[in-house]
DNA sequence: GTAAACGCTGTAAACGCTTACACCTCCGCC
DNA sequence: GGCGGAGGTGTAAGCGTTTACAGCGTTTAC
């Protein structure tokens, strides 16, 4: 017996729970032809005679193939997927974000990885490196603890890279922006039309660069409709409810009440009407409330809230437009989008109490 | 000059926006260690010195060097992504459960691809079939327009599948099911208690599963509390705000008012509320309202929303545990889960009016 | 009539990883 | 002194695609 060592190498058995799956070769073989001439069947790229597509296409439905998006990606370079990572999913005002991001990119063949950093560096950290790892097309973020480093080691990469509400410079990165301006413009504007004159400011963390364009944005608006020398009351909160329902409780403790408050979020506006209620104020009459936001609650409480609507789709569709620019174009562009906001009357405003 | 074809194919120049990544081969290179032995150490798999360990952990750093998951899922034939389905992230209900699920899954190292079926049974075939091109470990569907068909295509491919809350039966399919039972059960007990022996119930669409349960244990509750001859007058309402405020007018329309209505979701147990209010009832005084799910706003609204609580992090824990189940085991043994429910009490119930 | 152009197809080299095998060294044991 | 085993490492064959290049038969243009 000679030592024989051709094909001594088995083919590796491989774990397979059930058969495996049908590859491009086994279409190509069935239908006679080679895997590239299947390939360019399918995806529809370079010449194909008719009579040789349908014999592809044929072989396909009856092995009931399905490509390989791992392998495919791999030979790409490039995956169709993309990275959404936001703070807090839970937060009322994300589910519509993500949902119109998703509906977008899922029209445009992507799809989305979602990854909650939870308020946590570390997990943004890790999951914008595990989007990396996965060759995404893009990344949206919209969660405020970003640092630079992170944003620096992106764009080293020539990710596309978006972020929503949130003010970053750097190479291959662009900004949607929210204007703030003129949603809150209008609020002010139609309070001082219904003859408000002290309107309360209830804020978000100062540190927070979205809540301090908000109340920037206010202090401009009562300055133009109210007068410059207006110095309207501000309390701090936190964008939660209960930070909105101290300040309510504070603010009508106060000595001389305003006629109108305003709040950085509805869930804050709604915790001043919480407070209100429980003085036995009624709303609009004894006392008008304007939220921010417009989550769906705002307008299925009870009144419904006179808002600013800071519009979802329009942040959404703004980010993968900024994603599919860098991805067309291949410059890495600074796109800057600008999503307005604008103020929504309903029920929790009415004309100031004499 | 002779035709010297040696080399002639050129390297295919890939269009690279920038220089290539580092691949494993650049680590091993600058390690002067083998492919194999970087693999090795990165994964931790196989034996590595504490020598040629640190070389290669060293050459990684210097090379900011990170694996690409498409070349990993595509040798391993598996990928650490898990498709997450789900009708519409907008409803209520679904953030704090795609919360929980992105949790489990990012501290088990998967991560998540969110997909949305907007109620349409070709989105939700269409984004199935994506899944499966990636080769997600496993597919969480929380969706009502599944078919059999789907189904089985899917079991075909002994991917692990977990339904939350939909009976759906097939090999290799597990469901994590809800126990409306106890949670609706004691929310009875609780009315009947308070005194309340005329309870209206606000159905959902009676063609969904999830409703017809719910609806069937009220019924149940009632014969156990009030007694079997109590015919509770059931309204259709179709799990909206809306709907609730339609069947909360009827209701009280009626010349026999109930002393308490339970409505089969928050959603509409908050409409029932806003129509009692326009009615001029007190909640609770006049009349006592229940709802089911206990979503964010529940404990929010005005009065907090006394609800049964249908607890979203069991139900993720639920299809987190049967997936890894599925993984871990190979057996595609159908893990019967089941997630309690449980009354909440809050403002909105209170004892029946003489 | 020939050259250039075109349409269609196949061959085989990537893509960047995992891992079965082979091999080598060192150690302990009889 | 030989042998078995264990620990460490390298070689190279996949994983399932895409696609540059080459080759072929047909037109088309001169």
């Amino acid at each position: 017996m000679s030592t024989f060592r051709a094909r001594t190498r088995v083919a590796r058995a491989r774990p397979r729970t059930a058969k495996s799956p049908t590859r491009l070769g086994d279409v190509a073989r069935l239908a006679r032809v080679s895997t590239a001439t299947v390939s360019r069947t399918i995806n529809e790229t370079g010449a194909v005679s008719e009579a040789t597509r349908r014999k592809v296409l044929r072989a396909v439905q009856k092995l009931h193939y399905y490509p390989n998006a791992h392998a495919r990606s791999l030979a790409l370079g490039r995956s169709n997927q993309i990275g959404l990572l936001v703070s807090d999913i839970a937060n009322p005002f994300f589910p519509e974000l993500v949902k119109a991001i998703e509906r977008d990119a899922y029209q445009r063949g992507f799809e989305v990885i979602l990854a909650e950093t939870d308020y946590d560096h570390e997990r943004l950290a890790k999951s914008v490196r595990r989007f990396l790892e996965r060759d995404v097309a893009g990344v949206i973020i919209m969660a405020s603890e970003v640092d630079m480093p992170l944003v620096a080691g992106l764009a080293r990469r020539r990710v596309p890279l978006v972020f929503l509400d949130l003010e970053v410079t750097g190479q291959g990165t662009s900004t949607v922006s929210v204007d703030y301006g003129r949603g809150i413009d209008e609020a002010v504007h139609h309070l001082a039309e219904l003859g408000h004159r002290e309107i309360a400011y209830v804020s978000g963390p100062p540190n927070l660069s979205s809540a301090a364009q908000r109340l920037q944005a206010f202090r401009a608006a009562v300055a133009r409709y109210i007068g410059p020398r207006s110095h309207p009351r501000v309390y701090d909160g936190d964008f939660r409810l209960e930070s909105g329902l101290r300040a309510g409780r504070e603010i009508l403790a106060a000595p001389a009440r305003p006629t109108a408050i305003m709040a950085a979020n509805d869930l804050m506006a709604l915790g001043v009407v919480k407070a209100c209620r429980a003085e036995g104020l009624s709303i609009p009459r004894d006392l008008s409330v304007v939220g921010f936001d417009d989550i769906a609650f705002a307008s299925l409480a009870d009144p419904p809230l006179s808002t600013v609507c800071l519009p979802r789709d329009a942040l959404a569709r703004g980010a993968t437009a900024a994603l599919l620019n860098s991805l067309d174009e291949g410059s890495h562009a600074v796109t800057p989008g600008m999503v307005p906001t604008y103020f929504v009357a309903r029920g929790s405003t009415g004309p100031a109490p004499k």
